[in-house]
DNA sequence: ACCTACGGGACTCCCCGTTACT
DNA sequence: AGTAACGGGGAGTCCCGTAGGT
């Protein structure tokens, strides 16, 4: 009863509901970049906005679809930029190596992205029962892909034999933690870092310990 | 009048009042585990504690003191361990063995203690004008002793050359992740996972690609 | 400029607009039927006109002159009932037999308007300083047309001795409370329950107890 | 996990909550009666008890509760004071009397309840999954024990054939509806009106009609 | 004539920290 | 030492009415 109505979402939306949408999504990123989730209040953000609060409930069911927003389309400028620079590598070895530099550039060049995907692991939403609860995704899904690249490796025989899905998530929060103690001290060179992180899991991973040319990072 | 109590001086407290300290940050640290900081207020930890709210603001100046004791008596149990896992190795290429085994040890025999760390980072207290807020202390300080032990490594000669820093936080990233990855997979292997690390970050770092005796991983 | 509109008179309509209100007057009808007054905002009675929220605001000056354009219109359709039933009677002992018979027949035949009236009496409005109240009318309005009625049965020696006011807000209430009671199990017989109710106050208030024919339940 | 504390509802009430209750709970009848469910809000049922919107919702659950708690109250002394009039009748008709005196007198010594027991009917509550809704308790069983009566006075002889069920609800809404029209005009006499709806009833119920003695209102 | 977009207000609920009492 | 009671503030949600643009 009534609600064949309530279907109309994801149905085209207004131009100028795409821009509030995509204002608003940046300020709660900015937001909860800067203050965190737990004082990532709709009035903070609407505040940021320069608009009202009812604003964001017009735009958005609540703030859980907010968050989600925010998180999708971050996921989705990471993935972009995956599929940008994972492309046309000769060899699993440099793939991989594109990759943790494409993530670490990623947050070079997106530092207020960063906080956001770290807390969202963390972050409960307020209550199941109530509104505020949001899905933060599989969370697992974040390494799985990584995980499928470092099989590829192995059954190229460029890699040694390992569980891919520890060393994906070695992997993967290794990257993290060198760009969270990038954000706490700024100065730091993240690019020299991420490429200390290259070497580092090249020599982990690589199947024949190199002989003649050991230690040459794998170029890009 | 009773200026010797505005000190807040650690000193001197009483036995009960240590016990009773005690039996709340135990029950924080449980609480946090099961619900996460967003959802550990007051009354659900006195709850736990089977005591009234007061109980804990009577003992604690607030909510921050008593993340902030839990916090440190968690660090303090790892650091107790790490002191008498890391004593007595020849060299440090097991040392750092030990270490992993160590911090993956402590999380597998303590995991209620397992998110309250990983959430340390991100969580922000309620507002600064409330007393919620707590210090998460130095956040650098976790992988000081680590990058100290890297570079003794260096030293020795042990260890290629690289930057202590930037790999203390990637190994420490590393072995929080394949934690967290466990705690949402129970089933998995964490011990056989921890061998995973080590093998990865000894080949990682280990001066001269290991020709003869390769792949063996050091002995504990 | 433009003084002939904010004098709000209700003449000159034009002819879609007056399909517009009766459109969405019915559609509020429906609503608060269905959900109740506290229920029935305006994006719902808007959703099930198939129309947006401004359209309703647009035509009615708020949420008030709606809900009392709805129950205008609703007591219209009522009194012209009962104007066309309620003639050509020999006596008012059958005029009342035929005014239950009406009203119960119109809650029969518009079991959503029931509702709408029962809920008048008590709904408030949203606030004093917004528009959202709105003046539910006489009350006693309604029932003094039945006691005209009664007092000229009294008049014609038909009725007994009795405060025609009270009998007839009697009366009323005893009819809502019927139709209330068909609505919580409609699978009970109403017109079975109105000629209870008729028999019931025929008895009740006719004069001299009927001797040879005593019982006899007033003819229409 | 963790709902073994939680059962600690219904256990002894300190005799200040208690006291703090009904205060409360008074005050929310006020509140009700003056304003109608709809303005009566949280923050005004505290002003007028002279506390914090806080304290209501350490005592109560919810506004839920709250007006539970009230309409229970109100349910219980109308109860109480049917128990203590309803008795020692000789017979059926008598008892009638008795029972639409003491629902009159009630109403007339206790007028902030008249509303609340009016509305509660309609009052839907914000929403079911939000936590305002209340359970308005079975509305059917407001007239049940009165229709047990009528039907017991069937069984005696000394009421005419009709439904009971019907008549019950019949002769409950006529009382509302008089109770309602006195609070429109207070200075009407109540006390009369009631009297009219004991001959009334009476009249239409008894199963021969009075012959020589006709209209004696049946002595209390 | 119609609609999108927006502002502001109200409401319920939760939580922290203080106070008075025991 | 401990608790009950209370105050204040904040968060999320909903809704009404208006402004500006078709």
């Amino acid at each position: 009863m009534g609600s064949e109505k309530s279907l109309r979402s994801q149905k085209e939306r207004t131009f100028i509901e795409e821009a509030r949408r995509a204002q608003i999504v940046t300020c709660a990123i900015e937001v909860i970049s800067e203050f965190g989730y737990r004082k990532a209040s709709l009035v903070r953000i609407a505040e940021r906005a320069g608009v009202s609060k009812g604003v964001i409930l017009y735009h958005f069911t609540g703030k859980g679809e907010v968050i989600e927003t925010a998180l999708g389309q971050i996921y989705a400028a990471l993935g972009a930029r995956f599929e940008q620079e994972l492309a046309d590598h000769p060899d699993v070895r440099s793939t991989l190596a594109a990759y943790i530099r494409a993530l670490v550039g990623y947050m070079r060049d997106n530092p207020t992205h960063v906080r956001v995907i770290a807390e969202a692991a963390t972050y409960d939403g307020g209550s199941a029962e109530a509104g505020d609860s949001f899905d933060p995704g599989d969370a697992g899904a974040r390494w799985r892909s990584l995980a499928d690249l470092l099989r590829a490796g192995q059954a190229a025989g460029e890699f040694r034999d390992f569980d891919a899905r520890v060393l994906a998530q070695a992997i993967g929060g290794a990257i993290d933690a060198v760009i969270a103690g990038w954000l706490e001290e700024p100065d730091t060179d993240l690019t020299e870092a991420g490429e200390q992180l290259v070497t580092t899991f090249d020599r982990a991973l690589v199947a024949v310990p190199p002989t003649t040319d050991s230690g040459s990072t794998p170029c890009q």
